[in-house]
DNA sequence: ACCTGAACACCGTTCAAGT
DNA sequence: ACCTGAACACCGTTCAAGT
């Protein structure tokens, strides 16, 4: 006789997220995962190969969830940036773990769209995917530095945020 | 009587940084270690608290060793993104690590200060540590993304990579 | 079909005992 | 002083057995 499930990937999903934000990657464990979601750890495996496969498809879904919102802020450069800041102060440790693995094609494309057709719109179609990754990396490299404590040398963090992206936006007109 | 020590501090950073390379983060077992300097794993915890601080170890004494090679390449903007690049691609499981833990405030400002000489030089010492940020956060996150293999969208990773430079260090003198 | 207890390998870490 | 074997807790993972 079936017995029927208890839960589902996108619950398990969810719940490894929630973990991981609240426990970092360490806290977050296939039991810890499982207790959360009302099974026992092996039942896990029956949906995700190992522990690597779930924290794929968590870094997938994150990277998702960034690009609605990117979709959302579109073609305002500034606007971008901001919903990217936005997100990874709201998800420190999902943001951190997005450029560890590598993310499904799927997902990087949905994402990358609105920067890339935000970029075009500012330098042209030919250079646009250029653009698009000059911006990416500033503000990835940025939050990433943020994130990790690098800016501890004095200064003002917002501040250097504003002047690197009008700076970066003056090169890109230039 | 005393026990001779049979290895050093050094010694067993330089083992784990090894190791961090050949086999990865998760690779990095005290064990590992252990072995490849000539003790037990037991042993390793009269030279380090535990395995994060033996792994912040690894981590300031590769900001140091980066230091030394941006100081050698400043102060053109172009010779430290390329020496920065050769660093990442050469260690790139040390270089994705530079900024998950927090390094130590010595070694991150002996890396960080060619960096901000070169910036002073291009737009001054008022907005030396922005410009330095800017530049910075850019090849980190580029790196990041480039080792992350985020950059599979098309397009050629090394133009990618020189026009950032170019459009940045044109924004910068604008 | 999905779930579970039991088991295994492996790892970080502690500690009393060795030299 | 430094090193070690033994032990413990914890985790990922497998699998045969349950419903």
């Amino acid at each position: 006789m079936p017995t029927p499930s208890r839960t589902t990937n996108d619950q398990v999903i969810a719940a490894a997220s929630e973990i991981l934000e609240s426990n970092g990657a360490a806290g977050l464990t296939m039991q810890a995962v499982a207790v959360r979601v009302g099974v026992r750890a092996p039942s896990l495996y029956k949906r995700f190969r190992d522990r690597d496969a779930l924290l794929a498809e968590v870094i997938a879904a994150t990277i998702d969830s960034l690009g609605d919102r990117l979709v959302a802020a579109e073609p305002d450069l500034a606007r971008l940036a901001a919903t990217y800041r936005d997100f990874a102060h709201e998800r420190p440790e999902a943001f951190r773990l997005m450029f560890t693995a590598s993310a499904p094609y799927e997902s990087l494309l949905a994402a990358a769209e609105p920067l890339i057709r935000s970029a075009s719109a500012l330098v042209g179609e030919e250079r646009a995917l250029d653009a698009a990754r000059l911006f990416t990396a500033w503000a990835t490299g940025f939050l990433q530095m943020e994130l990790s404590g690098a800016f501890r040398l004095g200064g003002d963090v917002d501040r250097a945020f504003d002047y690197g992206l009008e700076r970066l936006v003056a090169g890109l007109r230039a």
